[in-house]
DNA sequence: AACGTCCGCTAAACTGATTTAGCAGAGCAT
DNA sequence: ATGCTCTGCTAAATCAGTTTAGCGGACGTT
């Protein structure tokens, strides 16, 4: 690949020059002190040839290699996670940077290796993700340079970016009380290990919290609250079911993310129910499939591609040890109206 | 990053040995004639730094970074595509080689720009992937290296990976003979411009001639066809309406993808039809939506990881210039059924 | 005239590996 | 004793950049 490329030493032969002036002019060093014709041959010179410096020579000089390591548990290849790839890729760009892209599978032997192999082409840094917002111990290789988590805490308190989840259930919560909902309002997704263990999640809790803390500040609580054992489709079908079977129907559901969102939308259909008429949904994440449910899923965004972008910009530019929260706004769509009487 | 890692200048002094010859025993070189014992050493030594090799150090003089470039239109961020990194992910690691990412983001500009900063880094090879099955126009500066196209064709016949459409379609199309299903079939998904447009799409062509060759060899020929502008579920759902408004209501019907699929399901729900007692439907992609409508849709999946392997062992490996097809296995769920007499 | 200073530039060292060319000593034949 | 080959190893060049140290000449000062 890229055979016969021009050197700096063609560049500096063409203009006549030395080696040390090439390399000065092209880099824009200040305080030299080469005369404006000498600038001149030598940019005059690399356009000639079509200079392009190589970064592996230069790297091992300078210990710079304009490239970020992206380590991640199994991000890469979910539906989701390619917004924090395409976000860093971005930010990255922007700052001449290119990413060396590495999944660990969620296999420490795995992670080793592909964590050794990025330090071995020596990365100016490393984002390390996880696919669920959650806490995760951060393996000790990677501290010997600059770290950056996304989308997961450590004990370390290391520099990270999180969506703010907690607003968003504020958010949420918020959305359902401005349409006159109060005292029907019903919750599908509890579930207990994912509030209690930060390893697996930090998102249950802190949506749950801002939740009840609106709600409680607003003087209602929940009317029904419905555990799942995950937060897939199926899990939301059946806690709809559920809810159905009760005396008293729910005006508002509140879905902890979307797939549990589709879930419920389904056993409405089946139930011959409508939304919003008889029942408003609203949740999180903003899959793709909140677009395409009839009619469009009302949901808190996940800002993954902002979340990418902000974890370049903080281990490139230098930034906070305090854990960025980006926020996650609320995409309007036709799943929530008022109650009816 | 990596500050005081061992040199090989370290290891060999540690074993009292030249760097040559540290070299060569690390690197298992045949036909020199270094004692047992000078090889323990610095077995030994590099053991005990925890000796790695500088990739840039070595790429300067041996020209091979044991990188590969992995250029994409915008691939990278799309729901399905994560399986085609991941792919190549897998494959390269096998290979003890990693992935140096990109995105043009279909942009002339970025393309330039995204290749130009792989080649600086002294890639061994390109991996040019579509995000849409389709020909496309190579950038030159690409064919200074090993390329292969994955998901894409180009007019120059350089090497390439793609889904097997027509097998696919001749699947699909046979699955729904075997139950039965003959004269009744409809398709959805038709598009003048997605067949007849190779930088479009090759998908669509490839697909319908598999579903009309294997018909017309059962004697059978499509009950109806219908067109649609794109292929996303409101697409769909609205096809699906128009057949239901027929006097005769098709046994079965071909969705071009699990989008469209899905915006059918819909039609068919609201209508009071029940997926496959009284329509079968059958689809091209295995979305991850496909699993998680009730009935699960029958669908046949793109093999993504598969291709991605398939690409990076073209391009390490060495292999054909002819195009490589990768099979499209029909996921067998719930969404067909004989027709009901 | 001698000295110092500034200007414009360059030689050479350095980064960490691979690779080429070749050296010293042992053993053997003549 | 001389020459030859083989063994086991090393010095030095090389890759393509960056960076340090400093050189020769013009100019101004005393």
């Amino acid at each position: 690949m890229g055979r016969n490329r021009a050197t700096l030493a063609d560049v500096a032969r063409l203009a006549g020059l030395s080696k040390t002036a090439a390399s000065m002019v092209l880099n824009g060093r200040e305080g030299t002190r080469l005369s404006p014709e000498a600038h001149q041959r030598v940019f005059a010179a690399a356009e000639e040839l079509g200079y392009r410096p190589n970064v592996a020579a230069r790297s091992l000089r300078t210990r710079k290699t304009a490239t970020i390591a992206f380590v991640s548990d199994i991000v890469a290849t979910t539906r989701f996670a390619g917004g924090l790839i395409r976000g860093a890729l971005d930010a990255a760009r922007e700052r001449d940077h290119v990413l060396l892209i590495a999944e660990t599978q969620g296999d420490a032997a795995f992670e080793q290796y592909a964590i050794e192999a990025m330090l071995d082409r020596q990365v100016d840094g490393v984002i390390y993700a996880a696919m669920a917002t959650r806490r995760l111990a951060v393996p000790p290789a990677i501290h010997s340079g600059p770290v950056v988590l996304l989308n997961a805490t450590s004990p370390e308190n290391l520099p990270c970016v999180l969506p703010d989840d907690e607003r968003a259930g504020r958010t949420v919560a918020t959305a359902l009380l401005d349409k006159g909902h109060r005292d029907r309002i019903a919750l599908i997704g509890r579930n207990r290990l994912k509030e209690r263990e930060a390893e697996v999640s930090l998102a249950a809790q802190a949506r749950l919290r801002g939740i009840q803390d609106t709600l409680s500040a607003a003087g209602a609580t929940l009317f029904a609250d419905v555990f799942c054992s995950d937060w897939l489709p199926e899990h939301g079908y059946a806690a709809m079911r559920g809810l159905l079977t009760r005396p008293t129907r729910p005006s508002a559901v509140i879905c902890m993310n979307d797939r549990l969102a589709f879930g419920a939308y389904q056993a409405l259909g089946e139930a011959g129910l409508a939304v919003p008429t008889d029942i408003s949904v609203v949740s999180f994440d903003d899959d793709p499939i909140a677009t395409w449910l009839r009619p469009g899923l009302a949901t808190a965004a996940l800002p993954h591609e902002q979340m990418g972008r902000r974890a370049v910009e903080i281990l490139l530019d230098g930034g906070t040890t305090e854990p960025t929260l980006v926020p996650m706004p609320l995409r309007r769509r036709r799943s929530i109206a008022a109650p009816v009487a």
